[in-house]
Formats: structure tokens, C-alpha cells, sequence
DNA sequence: TTTTGTGAACTAGTTCACAGCT
DNA sequence: AGCTGTGAACTAGTTCACAAAA
């Protein structure tokens, strides 16, 4: 550990919607350090060119450290180094994806994964005609038999859930039981997990029917 | 309208997490009707099944109207259909997607749009190569010059945005400009829309990272 | 008796505003 | 002077608990 715990981490549970952010916070920086030669950064400033709030900024990080100084701001590498070691994108996390579906050999290619250190590992399905082939990216697609095997070899620390909904729950059964702890679910409906796993849920019908719900209450509403 | 209106849909502005979970409603009672032939349900059995909050599905549904009956419960079928009007997919809407990259074409096909009634009218590119060929569900690629005259003839009602970061606010200005008033953006990065236009956004790269967290602090804090 | 609909109580999350450090 | 870090105030969201209705 190189920042400032403060003994926290263990008791109080930090809210999801905080460790989203610190997401787009690095994000932020990395766009940032890209711009201009920039070397410190204050939290008006990112507030303002973000869209952000700039005392939920301070508050979010300060749960971490102190990594501020006052009359100056955050220095825009250290920061940024802070964040991906408290995100854990320091170390090198591996990603199994089941389904080799269009949504899985998409996911599979999506360049924003590699971009922050994740690695793709693996395509994993039960279609005898899927198995053996590679995404356009080089992904190549296993029997989902093979998955127990392979996890020990590989390591996986992450599962994303590309099957059809009615697969999910006997996939994300299989997932646990070879030991992955944290799963991205794109697949529409309820889960269960035991609570030492993680589950995180990406629901394409929730989004779009929320717009409907906007669409049709706008056109009602006047 | 059929549904009780109570004249507040005007006034107070529904929350986000509300119309996400109405959303959530609909589908679990297509799941009950699914299964045995049952012909009214209780919020407390919703909740007991999916993991829900009896209360919080009273409160949500009471919101829009009186759709329970005391002692009894729900009827499924009348209950769906007023979700079905109040998330407005009574009507028929029609999306467009902009970007034919692997994401793009995989939301496309996704099979679970055109399951809610959404029919997807195209996906518009800048790539010559894309312009003219079709999904493997049939979707049919345009070049982006294209969207202002089918936005006319398709009156298109969403965009989802499925284009690189880079390209992203452009493609969004577009499709506001031909008058388009809800956009899913799967683009990483914050985008600017006039108040008129409802944005909602799925960020894989902040969820992943939200997963990469917690696992960090469990390695770290034991 | 059962279950809704809802005020009241509670919990969580955000923003303000300022002391304190550089 | 400028900006962080943070208690206090505020706002939003959830859950409780019960009166009212079938």
C-alpha cells in the first residue's frame, strides 16, 4: 500500500457510486496529461471542464489520502498513479467472457479493456462450431468445458456473462465455482451469487426502456 | 392515458432509479406469466423472488396510479400493460445506431431490443467499406450523411452511440441536430447535450474498473 | 385476514462553507 | 491568495409500520 489508508478500507464499505467515479476521475486525468504539459490539477478545474462537483471530488479522494496540497491542487502524475493503485490497475487482471456471441466477441475486442490493463484470456461457449475460432482481435473462443482447467492455468480474476438470460444463472454457478471473485453481467435479469463475489450489472433493456419512459413522459407531460 | 395520472408527472420529476426499476417490474412479471398460470401477484412475492423491497414496489407503482387491489395483490396482466404504457413501449420506437463497429453491430442484433417492442432502423458509418452491408440479423449499414434524410422518412426516436471516444460529442451534435431526443451512449468520456435531450450512458471501461476496486481491497484488507 | 398505499422515520449521498495549510 | 480537507447542512432515496380497503 503507497497511499494513505487510514485504517478505513476494512470497516466502512465504500459506496459504489464513489468507486465509479474515481473511475472517471482517472479518466479525467488521463485526458488531462494527454492535453497540454499540465503538472498539477485543482478540482475547480476538473469540476468545470468535466461537469463535475468540485467538493465531491476532494471528498471522494480524501477518503483515500491526503494526495491535495492546499493552495496548489493535485499533481496531475501522482494522482493519476494513486487512483490506478487503489482501483487495482496496477496489477495485471485477467478476463474470461462467456458467450461468443456478436455481445461477447464484441466485448472481447473492445479496445477500452487493454487500454487500462485489462487482458482478455479467453472466449468461452458450448457451440462446437464457435470453439476453436478467434475474434477479429485474436480472442480465441474455448469449450465452456475447458473453463475449470483453464482458470487454474490462467488465473481469471473477472467473468463477464455474454449468454443468452436463460444460461446466466447455471454460468455464473459455473464461474464461481472454479473461484473467480467478480463478475460483469450483461445478461438481463436477477442473479445470485454467494457474497464474497462480486456482481456487477450492465443492463442493455433497463437503459433503453428508461429512455422510452423520458420519451413517452415528455410527449405526455408537454 | 390510462393510467391514473394524479397530475404529478408535470410537476415532480421521477427519478432515474424509479423508471430503471419499473423497467425491472415489467420483466419480472413477463417471468411470472412465463410460469404458472397465476393471475394476480403481491409486491411481497415479487420482492421474495427477485430480491426486491415490497415497499419500495408499492411505492414505485403508486406513483403512477392505484394499480393494486387491497387483500389481493396486482393483477399481472392488468399491471403489465399500465407498465408497458408508463414506460411507453405501447408505442413503437425506432432506433438508430450510430457506429458499425463490433459494439455497434452487436447491439443490432441484440436480441432482447426487439423483444420490448424497439425496432433498430439502421446503423450509420463513416466507413465506406460498412456503407451497404447488412448484420447478421439483417440491419443494414448507411453512411452517417444518410441520417438526416432517413431521420425524416424513419422518424428514429433513440441513437445509441457506438462510435470511438474521439468521434463521440460530433456524432452526438448530429444526432441532435436531426432532432433525436434520448441517446445511450456506450462511449466512454462525458458528452454535452442540450437539457432537452435525455442522455443516459453505459460505461463499460467504469464498470470493469469498479469490479478491478473491489477486488483490490478484498486482496488488500483480508 | 390479507395486502395495498402512504406518512413518518431512517439511511445514504451531495453540496455548502470555512478552518487550516502552503 | 489559493486550494484542500472536512464538519455541518441539506437533499434524495429507502424502509418501516400502520390505517384503510377488499
Amino acid at each position: 500500500m503507497n497511499y494513505v489508508n487510514k485504517g478505513r478500507l476494512a470497516h466502512d464499505q465504500v459506496s459504489e457510486l464513489t468507486t465509479n467515479r474515481l473511475s472517471v476521475y482517472l479518466r479525467c486525468l488521463n485526458q488531462v496529461i494527454d492535453g497540454a504539459g499540465v503538472t498539477t490539477v485543482s478540482s475547480q478545474l476538473l469540476a468545470d471542464q468535466f461537469g463535475l462537483n468540485a467538493a465531491q471530488i476532494r471528498k471522494d479522494l480524501a477518503y483515500f489520502g491526503e494526495f491535495g496540497v492546499r493552495g496548489v491542487g493535485y499533481y496531475v502524475k501522482d494522482l493519476r498513479g494513486n487512483l490506478r493503485q487503489i482501483l487495482g490497475l496496477d496489477r495485471h487482471l485477467r478476463v474470461a467472457i462467456m458467450g461468443a456471441g456478436n455481445l461477447g466477441l464484441a466485448l472481447a475486442d473492445y479496445p477500452g479493456f487493454r487500454q487500462e490493463g485489462f487482458e482478455i484470456g479467453g472466449l468461452f461457449d458450448v457451440a462446437n462450431e464457435k470453439i476453436g475460432q478467434e475474434s477479429r482481435g485474436g480472442v480465441l473462443t474455448y469449450d465452456v468445458k475447458e473453463l475449470k482447467r483453464l482458470a487454474r492455468r490462467e488465473r481469471f480474476d473477472i467473468a463477464m456473462i455474454a449468454v443468452p438470460a436463460s444460461r446466466a444463472q447455471p454460468v455464473v454457478d459455473l464461474v464461481v465455482s472454479v473461484g473467480i471473485k467478480a463478475i460483469l453481467n450483461f445478461s438481463p435479469g436477477v442473479l445470485k451469487v454467494p457474497n464474497n463475489v462480486k456482481l456487477k450489472g450492465v443492463d442493455l433493456t433497463v437503459s433503453l426502456e428508461s429512455l422510452s419512459f423520458f420519451l413517452a413522459q415528455d410527449n405526455a407531460g408537454g
